[in-house]
DNA sequence: TTGAAAGCGCTAACAT
DNA sequence: ATGTTAGCGCTTTCAA
């Protein structure tokens, strides 16, 4: 059977409070003498501490969830932009000592259960919708910190971790009115329920508005933002709005489905029409032409968020007020010039 | 604090078993009438049960590890091929009542340490070596279920769920030798070490041996397959294989990046030189020229890894054998007939 | 159909 | 510097 901390303590002839404290690093209550003999024989024994055992005797479990929204019958969506995050955020808490338990979340009332069952330390929330965030009740959360990544919910039980949205689309934006472009096509998701969307959607009009210019509304709401809804919207921009110019997608995996549809029907970019997607994803860079887009420093978003989630942890109280990381335009070929 | 059993048996005026045995579902001992009424209070009370006190008292934690191999300072590098695989696992496990731990693994040492901690019920190792899954020792797996996804490894602790990887590469070469092509260049990481590509190299050469001709040799091998290292091979390959009309790629993502070194160098593809990769990423379709490769059914295959998983944990016994799946062979327009 | 007792492996709080 | 006691919340076994 298992090797516990009882079979090492016969062992070396102490009692199991002894080897516990080695075990944990309290060297300041046991001898040095002690210490060397009890780390010999847990190596030997290949002594591995039980975390259930110690989560339920202590208070903390020092594992911390992943919850992801995913209906039921659907696996985990996992984008590219939320697989590099989830693995920079493996990776820290690894270095930290947590574990880290990974959730699909068929209802926002699945949250208190996943919290509950393994009494998670605290929890990051990727890619939920800010309503289902602000839903979250203090009886279903109980005292776990909770970290929303790319949110906008105010709620206090949460904190979020994002990019500059709205910048980054002011950046896009200005971009293209800079190309000459007028009459820009908005693609997104349905600009209520993300927040992330309503920013992107603030900072594309602010540029029209710093240049003293009106936005002729040119919006195409998907369902979600694929390479398939986007390149069945490449194909329909060219007569739905016949005299865009330019799009700006909210994601680089609609622009880069856009491009396409584009091309289905004949439509060259950045010739006949420029392209702006948002992420900066690696994939970005593969196709062609590629993409003109708006970088967020995805490991540093990551990094940030598990060292807040920590920090709140630590100091036992829900988190702090939310952070804004910087993006950055990224020039390439899916722009140019307005030619008419 | 934490709802318990206790809370809800003082409550319902009944012992601690009775509700125990209501939550697990054991309804043969409890009465009709009691087994409403403690299901009533259950649900007010919001009682989810504590899988650590549950997992030390009972033999089984129903949690399973996914074991992904990450150098102590990277990040977990999750691939695209593995990012489908980890979301159809998560749902498999959460549709059968289990939990997922996400853990990467720095050294193959680390394997039993991340079973035994958190007493998991079984665990599925991705992205692994070979030689390091055989070398995984009955003194650190206990009796715990694992399942190499991917592996050639005849380790008996483990068992396999993998493409027919062989057979896919022999497609791949039937095809560009169909081609005309004869002057291929095999581009994959180190032959040994990962099975999958051997078995590749095999079915790669198997191809000219059943047409009665003779590869000449032209391995190009690499660190790691990505788009990084794709391109610098393509760079390259002109001038170390001018002879060369065509490269078998054993992964998409270098397959692409190569296809874009060789862009860098002026040679268009499928004209001067055809590529074939493996895999069949969504990302193949993306690129232009779209990329003709080696589809395997990944949901399959993380379905069978699950379903295989826990019917060996529930049967308290190590896998079967390995088990091995169809793939495809998807011509889209990277390949071409030979020209000179 | 229901309950009481023991213990899973560990830690916190208090002895010695 | 080391040991003792009392649980954490649950399941298993045995009894009623």
């Amino acid at each position: 059977m298992r090797v516990t901390l009882k079979d090492i303590a016969d062992e070396a002839g102490v009692s199991i409070m002894t080897v516990s404290n080695v075990v944990n690093g309290n060297r300041a209550r046991v001898s040095a003498d002690t210490i060397e003999r009890i780390q010999r024989i847990v190596a030997d024994r290949g002594y591995v501490p039980s975390a259930s055992a110690r989560s339920l005797a202590a208070k903390s479990s020092r594992m911390i969830g992943l919850l992801v929204p995913a209906a039921d019958e659907d696996s985990l969506m996992i984008s590219p932009h939320n697989v590099a995050i989830l693995g920079q955020i493996e990776r820290q808490l690894r270095k930290s000592g947590y574990h880290l338990l990974l959730r699909g979340i068929a209802q926002p009332s699945e949250v208190g259960e996943a919290l509950k069952s393994w009494s998670l330390d605290g929890a990051v929330l990727l890619n939920f919708f800010d309503e289902d965030i602000d839903r979250l009740t203090p009886g279903a959360v109980g005292n776990v910190s909770l970290l929303a990544v790319d949110s906008y919910s105010d709620n206090p039980l949460t904190t979020g971790v994002r990019s500059d949205d709205y910048t980054g689309a002011l950046l896009a934006a200005r971009h293209l009115l800079g190309l000459g472009h007028r009459e820009i096509v908005f693609a997104s998701p349905a600009i209520t329920g993300v927040g992330v969307v309503h920013q992107r959607y603030k900072g594309f009009r602010a540029a029209f508005a710093e240049a003293d210019l009106t936005w002729t509304e040119r919006l195409v709401t998907i369902e979600t933002a694929t390479h398939t809804t986007g390149r069945e919207v490449g194909r329909r921009i060219p007569t739905e709005h016949p005299d865009a110019t330019a799009v700006f997608a909210t994601a680089d995996i609609l622009a880069i489905g856009i491009m396409e549809g584009l091309a289905d029907s004949g439509h060259a970019v950045p010739d006949q029409l420029s392209v702006v997607g948002f992420d900066n994803l690696d994939l970005s860079e593969y196709v062609t032409p590629k993409l003109t887009t708006v970088a967020q420093d995805i490991p540093q978003k990551a990094a940030l968020a598990v060292e807040r989630l920590l920090a709140s942890i630590e100091k036992q109280e829900h988190p702090d007020s939310p952070i804004t990381l910087d993006v950055q335009l990224i020039e390439r070929s899916s722009t140019g010039p307005v030619r008419r």
